[in-house]
DNA sequence: ACATCGATCTAC
DNA sequence: TAGATCGATGTG
């Protein structure tokens, strides 16, 4: 079943740490990508150097994490990589959950493409591993862009998440650390707001 | 107008 | 471990 908005209005670290196991789709050329969510970071304005809304400070690219929970937030990176946020807590509370690595479950003979440019039976072990276990990664592998994606309503129909009966049968422990990459944070380097699914093959780094 | 830099990834 | 690569942002 899709979330629906009530799901994302909520405190943003049980909204990571329940968006766990959940599946993101993308519907677009008339097929359906999905991946299961296997990591993600949360970034808090108010009190959160390493987000981009932090001390609440809205621009053109952060006003979208001001707005409804339950939007993507799609910026790039580096100039070269984009990477998928899920707009939390309500309108007004800037903050978001960052997706840094799915499991491909379905269309992924289309993500081969997208990140390799051949068909998935030809991807050595090291490639299919590689699909997805990253912000970067997965947008390229889910054709995911800040042109098409941004301040999308993740409550419409072609960008989402699910909950199914699967996850259901499938337990997992969660692993929690710090979050990747954020080292000009000063205090908020040490925020243990990164969560993962422990034993994951798909995410990013142990 | 212009300088700076990044919630990353890949190849060396 | 360094280089790619460019839009958003802040400053002047």
């Amino acid at each position: 079943m899709k979330l629906k908005r009530e799901f994302y209005n909520r405190y943003t670290l049980d909204v990571a740490k329940d968006l766990l196991g959940k599946k993101l789709f993308h519907y677009i050329n008339g097929e359906k990508l999905i991946g299961k969510i296997v990591e993600v970071e949360a970034y808090i304005g108010e009190i959160d150097k390493a987000a981009h809304c932090y001390n609440n400070k809205m621009t053109k690219r952060t006003k979208v994490m001001f707005g409804e929970p339950g939007y993507s937030y799609v910026y790039l990176i580096y100039g070269m990589y984009n990477c998928m946020n899920i707009v939390t807590e309500e309108k007004g509370q800037a903050a978001a959950v960052l997706i840094r690595g799915i499991e491909p479950i379905k269309g992924k003979n289309i993500m081969a493409y997208n990140r390799y440019n051949k068909p998935f039976k030809d991807l050595t072990k090291k490639q299919i591993i590689n699909l997805a276990n990253g912000p970067g990664k997965l947008s390229m592998a889910m054709s995911i862009t800040k042109e098409i994606n941004n301040n999308m309503d993740l409550c419409g129909n072609i960008l989402w998440v699910e909950n199914s009966h699967d996850d259901d049968k499938f337990e997992f422990e969660i692993i929690t650390t710090k979050r990747i990459n954020i080292d000009y944070a000063e205090e908020a380097v040490d925020f243990p707001w990164r969560f993962y699914i422990k034993d994951n093959i798909f995410v990013s780094r142990k």
